[in-house]
DNA sequence: GGTAGACCTGGACGC
DNA sequence: GCGTCCAGGTCTACC
C-alpha cells in the first residue's frame, strides 16, 4: 500500500472534476465513494496497478497496494496531475462567470478542470468512440477494446488498464470490426495506433504545445476519425477553449436556451458565447442550461 | 470555399 | 421474431 499527495493549485474541488464529463463511466475509469474515483494504469514499466484518487485538504491523495519505486511513485504523480488539472488556473474565467448568472455556479464550486486520460492516444481514441453514436455504444467500444487488449491488474485480472499503442497496433481492422465492434471506426483506431507505436506521430507532445489554437486544431483535424467536434472536444480537455465542440446535443440546449425549440445551427450556438472569447468553449460546457429534457 | 451521400451499430418501432 | 428505420460526426468525392 502505497500513498501518494499531490497538491492543487486552489482553488480546487475534486468533485467537480470527477463529473465534469462523461470520461468517468468510461473504463477504466470507475467512480468510487465521494465522487472519488479510481483508474486501472499500466506504467511505463509494464506494471498494472489500481490508482485511487480521493480529495484531500489541499488537493488530492493517491492511493495504490502496490509498493512503488521513486520513479514510479514520479510516473504517477505526473499522470494524475495532468488528468486533474491540477496545476491549470482558471481565475481569468472565474472573472467572467461572475458576471454571468448561468456561470455563477462555476466560482462557488471551483469547477473548470475537465477529467483527462493520462494520454493524449487515449482521449483521442476516446473522442472517436463518442462520434456519431450513441453514448451506450460509446460505452460498450471502449470496455471492448479494454477487455480485448488491455492489460490485466494482477489481483483481479478481469479488470484491465487502457490497451498501449503498441498493443492495438498489433491487431488489425477486421478483428477490430468483428470482434470490438468498432465499426467504421476500426480503421481510425488502428491508423492512429500503428502511427503513435511507429513514432511517426508525436501525440503525446501536442500536450505540451504553445502552437496557437488554430495550428493545433489543425493537427489535430490531420487525425482520421477527427472532425471539427472531436477537435474542438480535445482542444478543451488540452486547455484550449477558445473553440465550441458543437454536437447534436448543442443545437438541442442552444434551440431550448434562447429559441423556442425552434431548429439553430452552428451560428447560433456560436452567437451566444463568442463573448467569452479564449474561455468560450468552457462557458459553453459549464452553462445552467434550462433544457433538462 | 461548401455540400451529398456513404459509413456502422444497436435500439426502437411496426408488423 | 423479423425487417425497417433512425441517431450520431466524419469521410470522400465533387463542385
Amino acid at each position: 500500500m502505497m500513498r501518494i499527495e499531490l497538491a492543487a493549485r486552489p482553488p480546487f474541488s475534486l468533485a467537480p472534476v470527477v463529473l465534469s464529463h462523461g470520461w468517468i463511466r468510461l473504463l477504466p475509469f470507475n467512480e468510487e465513494q465521494d465522487h472519488g474515483l479510481s483508474y486501472i494504469d499500466q506504467l511505463s514499466s509494464g506494471k498494472v496497478l489500481e490508482l485511487k484518487v480521493d480529495e484531500i485538504p489541499g488537493g488530492v491523495a493517491v492511493t495504490t497496494h502496490d509498493d512503488l519505486t521513486p520513479a514510479e511513485r514520479g510516473e504517477i504523480a505526473g499522470k494524475v496531475g495532468w488528468m486533474l488539472g491540477l496545476e491549470q488556473d482558471f481565475s481569468a474565467f472565474y472573472d467572467l462567470a461572475a458576471q454571468e448568472p448561468k456561470l455563477a455556479h462555476v466560482v462557488a464550486k471551483a469547477s473548470g478542470r475537465l477529467l483527462r486520460s493520462p494520454s493524449l492516444f487515449e482521449d483521442v481514441i476516446k473522442t472517436i468512440l463518442t462520434t456519431n453514436t450513441l453514448w451506450a455504444a460509446t460505452r460498450r467500444m471502449c470496455a471492448n477494446l479494454i477487455n480485448q487488449f488491455g492489460a490485466p491488474l494482477p489481483d483481479d485480472p478481469l479488470r484491465r488498464a487502457f490497451p498501449s499503442p503498441s498493443r492495438l497496433a498489433a491487431t488489425d481492422e477486421a478483428t477490430l470490426r468483428a470482434e470490438t465492434r468498432l465499426g467504421y471506426r476500426a480503421p481510425y483506431v488502428l491508423e492512429l495506433a500503428q502511427q503513435v507505436d511507429s513514432s511517426k506521430l508525436a501525440l503525446e507532445a501536442l500536450k505540451e504545445s504553445d502552437l496557437p489554437t488554430p495550428e493545433l486544431r489543425k493537427r489535430l483535424l490531420s487525425l482520421k476519425g477527427v472532425g471539427p467536434y472531436a477537435a474542438a472536444n480535445l482542444l478543451m480537455l488540452l486547455g484550449r477553449y477558445d473553440d465550441i465542440p458543437i454536437d447534436s446535443w448543442a443545437f438541442k440546449m442552444v434551440s431550448y436556451e434562447w429559441y423556442n425549440g425552434q431548429p439553430v445551427g452552428p451560428a447560433e450556438v456560436k452567437a451566444h458565447f463568442d463573448r467569452f472569447g479564449e474561455w468560450k468553449g468552457l462557458a459553453y460546457w459549464m452553462w445552467d442550461w434550462n433544457y433538462t429534457g
